[in-house]
DNA sequence: ATATTAGTTCATACATTTGTGAACTATTAA
DNA sequence: TTAATAGTTCACAAATGTATGAACTAATAT
C-alpha cells in the first residue's frame, strides 16, 4: 500500500464516526454540554445496549471521551473541531436542500 | 418517527460520504482544482468502475459536481465548506495520534 | 447481604456498503 | 463506418455495520 493511503483509510475511519443518524443526534445532544449515559438515552431513545455501542465506537475514534464518576459515565466532545466539522456538513445539506428547492420552483 | 430524527438521519447521510478512504482522497485532491475522471483515476488507481461509483455516490449527495465536456466529465467540490470540514476531521485525527504519542512516551 | 441503578459486553441475525468484471453508452478520431 | 477514448451501469459476492435481547459488572443504597 501506497504511504499516503493508510492516512485515508484513518482519516476516513474518524469520519465514519459521523455517519450515523444516532450519532448525529449524539453530538448535537452535547455540542454544549457534558451529559451522562442516562441522559443521553432518555433525549435518544431506544435499547441502551444500542447506544452505548455507538457511544463506545465514537470514543474509540476519539471524538467522545468519558468521564466515569459514581454509577455514572459522563460523556462530552473531545474537541470544537468536531462540532465545527459537524455544522459545517449540516449546511451542505441544507445548501443542497435550497439548491433542490429553487428547481422545483422553476417547474 | 419524531420529527428531529428525519435531520439526522439525512445529515448523518451526507456525512457518510466523507466515510471512505477512496472518497477522502478524492476530497484532498479536488481541493483546489477540477479534475476529469482519467486523471483522479491515474492519481487513486484501482478500477475505473469502482471510482466511478464512488463518485456518483458523492456526487448524489451534493457534495461533488460534474460538468460535462466534450468525452469528459470534470469534477469538482460544491462547497469550501465540505473541504473545511474534512480538514477538521483530518486535524482530529491527528490531535487523537498526537495524544497516543504521548502517552506512549510516558512509558 | 441484597437489591437497585447505571451501564457494558456478547452473540447473533439483518441490512448496507463495497469491490469486481462484464456489458453498455456517448463522443471524437481515422 | 469502424475504432478508440471516456466513462457509466449492472449483477453479484464479500465485507462491514447495525439492532436486539440476554447476560454481565461495578457502584451505591437498604
Amino acid at each position: 500500500m501506497h504511504e499516503n493511503k493508510k492516512i485515508f483509510e484513518l482519516h476516513a475511519d474518524v469520519c465514519k464516526a459521523l455517519g450515523h443518524p444516532l450519532r448525529i443526534e449524539v453530538i448535537d445532544l452535547l455540542q454544549n454540554n457534558e451529559l451522562c449515559f442516562t441522559d443521553i438515552l432518555e433525549v435518544t431513545g431506544g435499547l441502551k445496549s444500542n447506544l452505548s455501542q455507538h457511544l463506545s465506537l465514537m470514543t474509540k475514534k476519539g471524538i467522545l471521551k468519558v468521564r466515569r464518576e459514581g454509577q455514572c459515565n459522563y460523556f462530552s466532545i473531545t474537541s470544537p473541531k468536531v462540532v465545527e466539522a459537524c455544522r459545517l456538513m449540516r449546511e451542505v445539506l441544507i445548501d443542497n436542500m435550497k439548491k433542490h428547492q429553487k428547481l422545483l420552483k422553476m417547474i
